[in-house]
DNA sequence: GCTAATTAAATCGTGCGCGACCAAATGTTA
DNA sequence: TAACATTTGGTCGCGCACGATTTAATTAGC
């Protein structure tokens, strides 16, 4: 038995536990917008600067095209979004949001405090919270390369 | 636009891309062992302890049936484990390492060091670590429940 | 001893992630 | 302008995650 091979010892699979339960918990907010995370995700960005590019929403997200366009296509099915193909480059298609996505705003804009709310107790001492950010923004830039 | 609504003001999303991010620098790791990240994780465990029942790897892993009896009838069929009904209680499985499962911890002994290795600069500092781990230790031990 | 409730695992359906591959539009070079 | 390379999205297949349901074995109540 390897220490380096214990399960306690590993950060991938904390990081990967706590991103599964994260997900897990904002599932009964999101229910109710008819969102799934990934989905809200997406959303955030739009309301961030609405009409990008599939390339502009992959390279923000970090996600390939080959998960961002079977999402996008879904969330258009949905009427969340609108797809249009370029003008200028006939290759190109922006994502807009609908009328409904661009409301969905409004709703939204209280999950985050619930999400905080709904902890029995504070996981992070506030003086903790930005070097955990920080702590994971650098890992997201060293693995991004 | 809200500010909480913001993605680089999530909590969430640093999460979700760095546990995706950790999962892809993995996979050049694993793929020589045959191995994806979920498999690695229930291999973890079972070098750890050999002969679980299939919820104690739940409970462990903290991961549900539903994902965890497929991936590890997958497992089966590429002969890394072996999955027993169990004799006392006909209702349980037990798993197991088979040789082959068994032998492949030698291999995967190396795999935490090159992933370390891989890194062009440190993403963490050293005494950044401990805090980290256990912020995430305490994010999960809060959503658990 | 029979039935009801509980427990352990499996099954089913949907939605991601992602490697591998493909098609169309645009640029580039000669 | 014909030939080739690049860019932008899309498609396909597989392996998770996970809510919901089902099946089978055990236990509890009467």
């Amino acid at each position: 038995m390897y220490d380096q091979l214990k399960l306690e010892n590993q950060l991938c699979f904390r990081l990967y536990t706590a991103s599964r339960l994260v997900t897990q918990a904002y599932r009964p907010l999101l229910e109710p917008l008819g969102l799934t995370y990934p989905q809200y995700i997406v959303l955030m960005a739009l309301w961030e600067r609405d009409n990008q590019l599939v390339g502009d929403l992959c390279r923000r997200l970090m996600l390939d095209t080959n998960t961002l366009t079977p999402l996008l296509q879904r969330m258009e099915r949905q009427g969340l979004v609108v797809r249009t193909r370029g003008i200028a480059d006939g290759r190109q298609t922006l994502v807009s949001l609908s009328k409904k996505g661009l409301a969905l705003e409004e709703q939204a804009k209280e999950v985050p405090a619930c999400m905080v709310g709904s902890w029995k107790c504070n996981p992070i001492e506030p003086e903790q919270l930005m070097p955990f950010l920080n702590t994971l923004d650098n890992l997201i830039i060293t693995l991004k390369q």
